[in-house]
DNA sequence: GCCGTACCGTACCGTACGTTACGGCAGTGG
DNA sequence: CCACTGCCGTAACGTACGGTACGGTACGGC
């Protein structure tokens, strides 16, 4: 018995996890056409070991997005010496975080597979996704935005409300285009001028200064 | 020979329109495990006929999402009177339209299967959707954004970045999540709701009066 | 009546791929 | 040395489905 990582029920052997890197590489590559002896061959494995660990297909593809989710994790928020600026840049590098993440390669690909099965009867795919995308963004973010608002720097009844604002003014139309195959090339400086434009936009709604920056120049 | 739709090259029989009719709901059904033998049955047509009009079975697809493109068509917008209370029921009429498109069965089914076939080497459905959703959405706002610019309603410098604030604001994350197969009910109610958030919230990061309605609440 | 055209229904073919089975090999404990 | 285990590599099986072929029917033109 090799080591194995300690996500509860899931115990993976390094073996595994190589595995399911393979995974991850041809499911960027392929995409949903990835063949289970694709898998076998780049890994170097047997079929029969795919089957043993994961089952069947359908268990490959779920262990390998859960795997790549195991492998995001959040960076918590320190809520030291709370003010305005420190709001601003929380909200910033969060929508920085959050912009290299959708558009990097192994996303886009999770998200069309997952996309993909979730219009066959296995939503498994689909709820995974949602829970480490959209919903894990929101648990990480609120935290934040109930601290602006305890601290009187926002303004607003329901976080949700407002964390889904902010999540459209920052991710607007760029993953959807993305997923659906347009050529849309973000590069470090437009995601950091894209994540201040959101931020600023933001305070604009929910700050309490009317004073705001301007949103949008 | 049959009455022929006028959509240039692309000349439909009434019977074709029929048979794409039913790949469309077996689309909405069984998604992207549609088969030819399927449509068949379902249209009551050969599959001998189904090759001979639409060569392979991407192409049958293609059909189907271009047969399902062109009966959605745009309602333009008439600028007479134009001042700010027309402005605003412009934009809230059509977050509103968005919204209920987006959320409808054939978008989801439609938008899943070309974020699917995105991913491998068939990057046709994707162009077509991208080309009939967010940039047909684009091409329909932003003479309204213009108009709003030269009116002096609304303060911009690119107009595809305030369309594209817009697009945020009123998606959301709406999309991705009923793409990844949320339940996520969208009633009539909610979406006039969301629109006229949507819409005050643009009016107060681009709207020339700083005195317009409070956004989020 | 006869032919050509268009189409339906169905049987058929080829292949790709998920899944299983088997032979061989390395490491380990006794 | 020998059994046992875990795994690799590959061959084999079954099936689903894309694509094709063919017989049968209706209809319009001559």
């Amino acid at each position: 018995m090799q080591l194995a990582v300690d996500v509860g029920e899931n115990a993976l052997t390094e073996r595994q996890k190589d595995v399911l890197d393979a995974a991850l590489a041809l499911l960027v590559e392929a995409g949903d056409a990835l063949t289970m002896t694709s898998v076998a061959r780049r890994a170097s494995c047997s079929k029969e070991s795919l089957y043993k660990w994961f089952g069947d297909r359908d268990g490959l593809l779920t262990a390998t997005v859960q795997w790549q989710a195991s492998k995001v994790r959040a960076v918590p928020v320190n809520p030291e010496a709370f003010n305005l600026a420190s709001l601003t840049a929380g909200l910033q590098r969060f929508a920085s975080d959050w912009l290299h993440v959708l558009s990097g390669t192994i996303s886009v690909a999770l998200n069309r597979v997952a996309v993909g099965h979730a219009g066959s009867d296995k939503h498994d795919l689909g709820v995974i996704v949602l829970e480490n995308g959209p919903f894990a963004m929101a648990r990480r973010l609120k935290p934040l935005l109930q601290l602006g608002r305890d601290t009187g720097l926002l303004h607003f009844n329901e976080t949700d409300e407002a964390f889904r604002t902010f999540f459209g003014l920052v991710v607007r139309d760029v993953q959807i285009r993305l997923l659906l195959g347009d050529r849309l090339e973000l590069t470090d400086a437009s995601i950091d001028r894209d994540s201040l434009r959101a931020t600023q936009q933001f305070l604009a709604l929910y700050g309490a200064q009317t004073e705001a920056a301007e949103g949008g120049h």
